[in-house]
DNA sequence: TGTACATCAGTGAACGCGCGTTCACTGATGTAC
DNA sequence: TGTACATCAGTGAACGCGCGTTCACTGATGTAC
């Protein structure tokens, strides 16, 4: 049965949507076409009327703008600064709620591993996090892009070893020994 | 056809090796038991003689010890200091051989996704190489455990930044970010 | 504005494939005498 | 020490299953008159 253009577009973008979400929760294998089609509320056949191939999918899953997650605390005029964005992403919350987390954290792993349109888009993506981070770092112009980065590694790091690690109080321990380096470099 | 005990040994030794080095190239669902037998040197059906499933498997090679990669540089009377071991650690040949590399940063991702033995184990695994990076820093033991912790992070987080990044500049820029960085709360 | 029909978004079953796992079999090992 | 045989590590084909992908079909949409 066909639906609208204005439907169809909308069931694109709901694909999208839950796609990004079911990816960084279970990763790029961990989610299936069939799970993902149902999530959007569709059927597996529909899939390959919207996207050439699961790995297209993927791409644009990382391509996604704006960055969900803790990014869109940065977004001009949310009034939130550097140090709130480090609580908010280094919060427990952010390591038990994968879904609607940081989607370098939760697909960095993978996208080392993909090749081609998927580890492009996605270095595209890194590149306008570490800006996104520049713009809200005090300083000069030259060293804010090193902090920037070296930023960036940390609340990755951090983020993602607190999700793997089995011990809630060992999670915690490396989510607030970054804050607290994170904190002290920017007083510094 | 049977092998003596101590070829039998060997075998299995054999399968955790190349197991560690293939899941830590492909992450857990990259490698199948066909292909780490085949890198073993033996056929598939011997597998199940050596362990009781894949995620058993996995649950073992995540509590290696020693902890392969560069961690070995840290082990007593190998002469590395810190400062020679965050420069290994960050180093792009790192980058670019995931095999031989740090169990941690190649699998944390996929750790995260596990469940039971698989993230208990990756979890010691952790707490003690956190251990090892505690005992190389100076000042008193207390701070020396956060740091130790914020420390890992910024090497986990950037190993897997710049692993995951298409363009080499990227992740040079990420590394050497990360390397001054850590200097610079060494020297402070 | 109403009608007739071509378009095409979505359905759901089917395909080949590779996965983790099982199992009947093989033949060298290691033990009992 | 030498022989007979039970043990069991390894073989390789087979199993069911879920995956990404394809396709004949359906029926509402949107166009042509």
């Amino acid at each position: 049965m066909k639906v609208s253009r204005a439907q169809a577009a909308e069931n694109r973008a709901s694909i999208l949507a839950s796609a990004s979400r079911l990816f960084r929760a279970k990763g790029f294998d961990g989610a299936g076409i069939t799970e993902l089609m149902q999530a959007a509320g569709l059927t597996n056949g529909a899939f390959y009327g919207h996207f050439a191939s699961k790995d297209d999918l993927m791409a644009q899953v990382c391509a996604a703008v704006p960055p969900p997650g803790p990014w869109s605390l940065l977004a001009e005029g949310s009034g939130v600064g550097l140090d709130g964005f480090i609580t908010a992403y280094l919060h427990p919350d952010h390591v038990r709620n994968r879904a609607d987390g940081c989607l370098l954290a939760a697909l960095a792993g993978d996208a080392a591993r993909q090749i081609g349109p998927v580890r492009r888009r996605f270095t595209h993506t890194t590149a306008q996090l570490a800006d996104l981070l520049c713009a809200v770092l005090p300083g000069a112009a030259a060293r804010r892009r090193d902090r920037a980065l070296s930023t960036l590694a940390a609340l990755v790091g951090a983020l993602t070893l607190a999700r793997a690690v089995d011990d809630p109080a060992l999670a915690d321990q490396l989510l607030r020994a970054t804050i607290a380096s994170l904190r002290r470099r920017g007083s510094a």
